[in-house]
DNA sequence: TTTAGATTAAACCTATAGGAATAATATGCT
DNA sequence: AGCATATTATTCCTATAGGTTTAATCTAAA
C-alpha cells in the first residue's frame, strides 16, 4: 500500500503543478485545500526540496514552488523516495536489488519472472506518467478506460 | 553552519562504517554511544535508507548496514542532502543553481568568482573523503596538518 | 516432530510541538 | 526623505510521541 507520505507528496505536488503560475504557495494552503496534516506535510515539503523536486521562498512573501516543469517531475520518482521501492520482490529491485536467500534456484525462480513482469509494467506506467500527465487527468472527465490516451 | 541532522547522519554513518562486519547495528546502540537523540536519528535513518545508503532488517535481530562499501558512501553527498548546496551564493551552486538578481552583471561579479572558488575546493575535499576516510582519519593520531596524506 | 500460536524485539509510519531563521513590510525617528 | 527598528508572515530546524508492521524465537498442542 501507497503510505501517507508518498500520497501527500504526489497531492502536493499536482496541488503546486496547477498553481505554478500564481507564485509561491503556502504549506497552509495545500494543507487545507488538500486536508492535508500541516506539519506532517511541512516535513514532506522540505525533503521535497532537497531531492530539488521543489523550491523555497522563506520569509513574509513566501512558499513553496516546483523547482522543474511539471512534465519533468515523475510519478515513479516521487513514489521510489517516499514509499520504497517499486518491486515487490528484492530480486526484482532495480534501485534496491537483492537475491532471494530462500529461493534456491534465483535463475529459474517462477515468482520472480512474474514479479519482475508486475515491477516492469509498473515501472512503465509511474514512470511514464508526470505531473503535468496527472493535471491533464484530472482536468478530464474520463474514466479509466481512457487514461492510455494520457500515457 | 552544519545543521544537526547532517552531522547526526555523518556520525552514524561513520559508526556503522567501523561496525560493518559486525551484522545489523540497532539505532539504539548508534543513538547512546553517540549521544544522539533517539528518535530524531530513527528519522535521519530512515532517508538514509530512502536514499539507498543503508539498508535495514525489521524484526527481532534487525538494525541498519551500510548499503554499499564505506570508500563508495561521499561526504559530500551526506552534506548535501541534508544541509543543502554546499555554494554560498546560488549562482555557484551546481545542484542549486539559480542567478542573482541583485548583481547586474552575473558575469563579472567578483563576489561570485571568489564563491565559485570556495565552493569547488570545498566540493572537491567533502566529495573526495569518504566513509572509509574519515574512518581512517579517527583511528590516526595526527591532527589537521596531515590530513592531506588521506585526501 | 511438526505446526500453530504467543511473545518479543526491532524498524517503520503518522503525526505534532515549539522555537529559530529569514524576509517583507510597516512604523517611527532624525 | 532616509534610515533604523519593530512587527509580522513565512519556511526551516530539532525533537518527540505513540502506535503498526515485520520477523525471529519460544511454547504448547496435535
Ligand atoms: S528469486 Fe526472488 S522470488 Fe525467487
Ligand atoms: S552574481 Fe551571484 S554573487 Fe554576484
Amino acid at each position: 500500500m501507497l503510505s501517507m507520505r508518498a500520497k501527500y507528496a504526489l497531492k502536493a505536488l499536482v496541488y503546486l503543478a496547477k498553481a505554478k503560475d500564481q507564485g509561491p504557495v503556502l504549506i497552509g494552503d495545500i494543507a487545507e485545500s488538500q486536508k492535508l496534516p500541516r506539519k506532517f506535510l511541512e516535513q514532506i515539503l522540505l525533503e521535497l526540496k532537497n531531492l530539488r523536486v521543489l523550491k523555497s521562498r522563506q520569509g513574509k512573501g513566501g512558499g513553496y514552488l516546483l523547482a522543474k516543469p511539471p512534465a519533468e517531475i515523475e510519478m515513479g520518482h516521487i513514489v521510489r523516495v517516499f514509499n520504497g521501492p517499486l518491486a515487490l520482490v528484492p530480486c526484482v529491485s532495480v534501485t534496491a536489488f537483492e537475491k532471494c536467500e530462500e529461493c534456491l534456484d534465483f535463475a529459474h525462480c517462477g515468482i520472480r519472472r512474474v514479479m519482475k513482469k508486475v515491477r516492469d509494467v509498473t515501472a512503465e506506467i509511474l514512470d511514464g506518467t508526470t505531473l503535468e500527465t496527472l493535471v491533464a487527468i484530472e482536468a478530464s472527465e474520463s474514466d479509466e478506460a481512457s487514461l492510455m490516451y494520457f500515457i
